[in-house]
Parts: structure tokens; sequence; C-alpha cells
DNA sequence: TGATAAATAGGAATCGATACGATTTATTCT
DNA sequence: AGAATAAATCGTATCGATTCCTATTTATCA
């Protein structure tokens, strides 16, 4: 997703456009990799040095509803990228669980659903692989 | 896993035996399903009413250690459950997002780890399916 | 431009989890 | 069995991530 598909989707659904809120997209746009709140507060400080915890995990929470960003969880915390998948390009990641840089894989291991009992109802999977990258090995 | 086979665990790594310890690995073993470091601390006060947040914390972790436990974190929050899988037996799990009960899957999908390149060291992987069962459903 | 509904700042509050010193207890050795 | 000792526990303080609250500011649209 670009960060212009990004606010299309804002615009389409009814928000407000801010500054504040392209910056956010854009510094996830910058790097292929998952980035904490506090990584993005750290970021956007340098443009917005007054923008508050609230401001950055409201829009974030928002980003996600509307799936331009995809979360997931590590370590305790949440961690947060542009989402790299679009309507029929369903797929999961490597993520170096050092730097949170993301690697696609080709496949979704969720074939495996006829194995599950009818009387559960799927709402949603989480497939990931963890590991570290070279750079993070090397430095 | 059993609880005694959890106690025969704890007593080859040099661990001492308590009440309390017994009584985590029991309420565990009780339930196919994952409980919250609340959820145990509730229900071990019926036994132990005093007993404090640090104690039910520093032995699941220990637990975690030694294999006896799985963990997951699930809505922010690590869920814990008597490891089910022995060597040779490692599979993954439907779970329910309500009560944290889960059904076992036969398969486990890191045969796609072909498709991760070299560079990236493999330490982990995570694969769940989340929904609701019958119970949670219709109460 | 003015109205108004949404967005933000700033700080307080919450919540899960962890850390620490003092005390108690299980195990070991005699 | 009784004493020594190392581990386990208690109670509380603390931490970090996230959410909540209210007054103020701002984007949008007529």
């Amino acid at each position: 997703m670009t960060v212009e598909e990004a606010l299309q989707i804002l615009k389409e659904r009814g928000f407000k456009y801010t500054g504040k809120r392209e910056e956010i997209i854009r510094i996830c746009a910058a790097e292929k990799r998952y980035l904490s709140a506090r990584d993005i507060m750290e970021k956007i400080k340098e443009m917005y040095p007054n923008l508050s915890f609230d401001t950055v995990y409201r829009n974030i929470s928002t980003f996600v509803q509307l799936g331009i960003l995809e979360e997931t969880e590590l370590e305790g915390e949440g961690k947060f990228r542009l989402a790299c998948s679009v309507d029929g390009d369903h797929h999961h990641h490597v993520i170096c669980t050092v730097c949170g840089k993301t690697l696609s894989l080709p496949d979704c291991p969720m074939s495996i659903l006829h194995a599950v009992p009818d009387e559960f109802q799927v709402t949603g999977h989480k497939f990931e692989i963890y590991g570290t990258c070279k750079e993070c090995r090397t430095h």
C-alpha cells in the first residue's frame, strides 16, 4: 500500500486530513518492518515535537481498523507496519525479533482449516516465523 | 503431560517442592485451555488465599522455561496451559478467544521453511487459529 | 467567514508484568 | 531429629505500554 492509497482510504471513510496522520503513515511506509508505537513517536518528534501518546495510539488504532496498518504483538508490545497485503494477496511474514524487519512468505497455512471442527467458528489466525536477520546478528 | 510428570521435571532440575507449585500445575492440568496469570491467581486463592503476584508469575515463568507450561500471548496478556506436546509431537492449536479452550491441529506449517532465505536465522514460529467455541457463542 | 464535528495536547489513570528487601520454608548435612 | 543454607514466598514498590479525560485547536463544508 502506498501513502496516497492510505490517505485515500481515510478520505473515503470520512476521516479528516491532518499532517500528523500523513506523517505517521509516511514513517511506516518508509520501512519494510514492524515499528512500535514508541518507535513511531520518536521518529515523528522531529517534525511534531509536542505530539501526545494519545494521538499516536488513537491514530494507529484507527489505521489498523481501516486496514492501513497491520498489527502484531511481539514481546508484550504492539508492533505495526503498512499493510502489504491487498485483497487476494493474503500472506505471512518472517520477522526479525531484533529490528522488526520482515520477509514475505508465499503461502498461507490455512489450507489446514478443514481440520477445524464445525463447532468452532473461525475468526482469524496468526502465522509468523521469528528469527534474526543478517544485520542484527553481525552487529 | 501429567501433574506427576511435571513434578518429576521440577525435582530432576533441582527445584524444591512446594504445595503452591503443585497447585498451580494442578489448576493448569484441570483444563484444556489457556489461562492468564490472573485466572490462576483467582483459582489458587481458594487454597492459598494470601499468595502473591510474584510467586505466581515467577513460578509460571519457571514452568515455561522447563517446558511444563506452554505460553502464548493473546490480547496483550500472557496465557498459559499445561504442555500438550512432548518431543516428536509438535503441533498447534485452535483457540477460543473468549474462554481460551483449545483444540489440537494435526499439522505444523513449518514445512514452508524452505521458503525462508538462509540469511534469516530462524528461532521460532507461531501458528494459531482463533475463533469462538460453541459454548461461548450460545451463552 | 462561521458553524460544527473531529482531532489533539497534556496529564492522570489503568493494567499487566516485574523487581526488591525481608521473612519463611524445603532440603541437606550432621 | 536439629541446625545450616539456599530457595521460595510475601508485600509492596515500580515499570512500561496503553487508555481515558477534558479543555483547546483545527479541518471541513455550507
